[in-house]
DNA sequence: ATTAACGTTAACGTCAACGTTAACTTCGGA
DNA sequence: TCCGAAGTTAACGTTGACGTTAACGTTAAT
């Protein structure tokens, strides 16, 4: 069966129910179908879905506005279905396109440039590591 | 001169002065010695070390709490003072340094394997955005 | 010597991102 | 069928990370 409660979600994805709804709230995570007794019925989607914005937040340090902005273009669900539906004229949809095309490059330089820092500090460390071994070693002398 | 005020010193890093005693405050910055009227006057080291911070939270993502750890491990000048200073018996400080050492390789990996999740959702982007050049492609035809 | 610009502390305000609680409904097993 | 576990909404509380304001002292330049 391919349904799962808010709590099947939140032990999945390790969030909390409040978060989940939360999120649902903001707009970050979409709002599922509900059973007959307005019971929230999550999908495999959802979860997997669900499972790349906690990693997206905790790995990009993303605020929850931020995410918005990552996921209308990260999304390749999202590609096949917004950006698809609701829209009027093809012009209108030919400059959604090659605006998401845009904010996409943006993103990817973004995650590049904060990996190439990420790795000045990493080697920043090593060094200190290195010194740090020196330091020890002339002090047990 | 190497005497710079509060004004100085958060021009140079981008934050504010409530910023600055407020890091001061919370043990993240040090204190720097005051004028004869109370003035706070730093060095061109504490702004080295102001701006270090400041990237650090800027680019791990950590918070003010996570980075008392992280400073506390990841910079020589405090090796040089704090863990040699104030401290007693050899053994003492001898215990404090491969406490150090540990606190530091912990650091080092961790760095690597947000590193290596960045690559991921890197390379998972470019596929994205070769998808939705494809599709924009067939779209135009 | 005065004044404007900049410094100080202390206290209160704010905003995001949830946690907690209350008051209620729904669901699954004995 | 009934009870307890788990679902719901709505509202208030909390914590971190500052911003803002007030009330006041210091400094530099005219």
């Amino acid at each position: 069966m391919d349904e799962y409660k808010i709590d099947d979600v939140a032990r999945e994805c390790g969030l909390t129910k409040r978060t989940i709804r939360y999120y649902e709230e903001l707009g970050v995570f979409p709002a599922p179908d509900r059973s007959e007794g307005g019971i929230r019925i999550y999908t495999r989607e959802h979860i997997d879905y669900l499972k790349k914005i906690v990693t997206a937040k905790e790995i990009l340090g993303f605020s929850l506005q931020e995410l918005v902005q990552y996921l209308s273009v990260s999304d390749a669900y999202k590609m096949n279905h917004q950006a698809y539906h609701d829209v009027k004229s093809r012009e209108e949809q030919k400059s959604k396109l090659t605006h998401m095309e845009q904010m996409l490059d943006e993103q990817i330089e973004m995650i590049y440039s904060k990996i190439e820092r990420m790795k000045n500090m990493h080697s920043e460390l090593e060094n200190t590591r290195v010194r740090l071994k020196d330091f020890i070693q002339k002090f047990v002398e």
